[in-house]
DNA sequence: TGTAGGTATGAATCCGACT
DNA sequence: AAGTCGGATTCATACCTAC
C-alpha cells in the first residue's frame, strides 16, 4: 500500500509521507494531480509555531528563495510573512490541484483573515468559512467569550465540480483528549471533510502534523501524500497509518506515543 | 420609558431610536457614554459579482414569492469602500464606547476579514471570533459545504473589564420562522451577547434593523439606544420596544407586521 | 397535549441569456 | 468581450395541520 510519490500518482501504492519543506517539495509534484487539498498550517498565532518552534523565521522563509520581510516589530511582522508564506505555498498547491478541485485550511480566529486573503492571492476561488466548534471543553474566558471554534477556509481551482455531496457548514466535535500532537483535528472531523474528493482521488496535507488526514484516507479508501518536516512525526505517521491498513489502530497509536512521549503520555 | 437621547444618557429614561444616517447621528453622542455595542451593519455581501451585490436586498434574500419587507439601505458597497465606511463609524463608536466596553460585529463569511480589519483600524482591540450556528435549516450546497454560520468580531476599547460573566464561543440558534427584517437576529442569541454589558450600562445599536437588540436590552433591564435610517424599520421598533414594555409583545409584533405589509402577510 | 406527516423556506449561488 | 440580469436549484429544518 505504501509506495513512493510516483507510485501514488500512478494508483499503484495507496499513499506516501515525504520528509521536508511543503514549499520545495511541492515544486516536485506534477500539474494537476490532486483532487483535495486538506491542511493545518501552523498559525504562527501569539509567536507560536508548531512544526519548528526553535527556527528563526528568516531561516524558515529563505527556503523558498523568497526573501524575509524586513523586521518591522514583532507582530507587523510576522503578520505580513505569515500571509506572504502562506500566499507562495498555496499558490504551488494550486499548480498541483485538478481543475474543480477543492482546498481547505484550518485556522484559528487571530488569522482568518490572513488566511482568507492569501488563499486567493494564490489563485484559489475562495467559497466559504467553517467552523468547527470544539465544544465548551475549551477555557472560558471572564468578560468575554471563550475561543471556542477553530476556522476552516475553503474553497476550488476554478468551478466547483458539482457532487452529490452536501457537507454542513458547523461542525460540534470535541478535541480528543489523547493528544498525539499540540494541534491534532478528530478523526470524526476529518471523515467528513475528506468526502469531498472524489472516489479514488489523491489528497494532499503538506502540513501533516499527526497524519489525522493520512487515517481519514485510509478508512476512506483514498490515495494520501503527506509531508511533514520534523522527521519525528513523518515516522509516527506512518507507523499510524500502516496500522490502520493492517487494522489496529489502537494497539499503533499506543505504542507510538509511549515511543515519543514516555508511557505516561498515552493515558 | 421612551425618551429622548439626553434623557437615556441621564438615566431618566430606559430607550430611544434615533432616525437618520449612523455616520452623522454617532457625532453627536458624547464620549465614554456606552457601555456594549451590539449591532449588525448591513453585510454588503451575497455573491461573487457586483451585480449579485447590487441587487435590492428584497429580491437578493427572498427567494419565494412571498411578499417581502422594505428593503434595507447601504448593502451595496463594494469591498473597498465597505471597508472604509466600516472602519469610520467604528472609530466615531470607539470614541463613544466608555474604556473597558465592549464591542461586537455580526457578519458574514465573505466579510469577516474585512470587518476584522476595520473594527481594529478603528482602534477597537479584537478579542476573538464567536460563530453564531444557524443549524441546518440553511441552503445546501452540491460539492461543498453549506454557508451554515455568521459571525461575530467582538473586542474592546482598551483593556478588558474582569467581569464575573462567561460566554460560549459558539452559539447554535435557528433563525425564526416569523422574519420581520430579512436579517433577524433570533432573541435568545442577542439575550446572550447583551450579558456583557454590566447591569444598568447603554448599549448601542447603530444598525438596528427589527431591533431585537432593543428587546433584548427591555428584557435584560439595560438601557439603549438604536439608529435606523429606514423610517418604516425605526417606527416598527419603537412599536415593539413599547409593546415589549408594556408586557405585550406578540400584539404588536403582529400589529405592526399588519400595519407594514398588509394583513395577509402577518399570518 | 402529543405525535406523525406534509410543506414552505433559506443575509445563496450558479449559469445562461442579454446589453 | 465584459458586465448585468433573472430564473432554477438544494435538502434539513421548522412550523403547521390533521389525527
Amino acid at each position: 500500500m505504501e509506495g513512493t510519490l510516483a507510485e501514488v500518482l500512478a494508483g499503484t501504492a495507496r499513499w506516501v509521507v515525504l520528509d521536508g519543506d511543503s514549499m520545495l517539495l511541492l515544486r516536485e509534484l506534477p500539474d494537476a494531480v490532486i483532487d483535495l487539498l486538506l491542511t493545518d498550517p501552523p498559525y504562527s498565532s501569539g509567536g507560536q509555531f508548531r512544526g519548528d518552534r526553535t527556527r528563526p523565521t528568516s531561516e524558515k522563509y529563505v527556503t523558498s528563495g523568497v526573501e524575509a520581510p524586513p523586521d518591522f516589530e514583532g507582530d507587523t511582522r510576522d503578520q505580513r510573512a505569515y500571509e506572504l508564506w502562506t500566499a507562495l505555498w498555496c499558490a504551488e498547491a494550486l499548480r498541483v490541484a485538478k481543475p474543480g478541485a477543492v482546498g481547505m485550511l484550518f485556522t484559528d480566529w487571530r488569522q482568518v483573515a490572513a488566511t482568507q486573503d492569501a488563499f486567493q492571492a494564490g489563485g484559489w476561488v475562495m467559497r466559504g468559512l467553517v467552523a468547527w466548534d470544539k465544544t465548551e471543553a475549551t477555557r472560558p474566558r471572564a468578560g468575554g467569550f471563550r475561543a471556542q471554534c477553530e476556522y476552516l477556509v475553503w474553497g476550488s481551482r476554478g468551478p466547483l465540480l458539482e457532487r452529490d455531496v452536501y457537507l454542513n457548514g458547523c461542525f460540534r466535535v470535541p478535541v480528543g483528549k489523547d493528544k498525539l500532537h499540540q494541534a491534532v483535528k478528530p478523526d470524526g472531523l476529518l471523515t467528513e471533510l475528506v468526502k469531498l474528493c472524489p472516489p479514488g482521488g489523491i489528497v494532499l496535507d503538506p502540513f501533516q502534523g499527526s497524519g489525522s488526514t493520512g487515517i481519514a484516507c485510509a478508512r476512506a479508501g483514498l490515495r494520501y501524500i503527506g509531508i511533514e518536516i520534523v522527521p519525528e512525526w513523518a515516522g509516527l505517521t506512518r507507523e499510524r497509518i500502516r496500522a490502520e491498513y493492517s487494522g489496529s489502530t489502537l494497539a499503533a497509536r499506543q505504542s507510538g506515543q509511549a515511543a515519543l512521549f514516555g508511557d505516561e503520555a498515552s493515558q
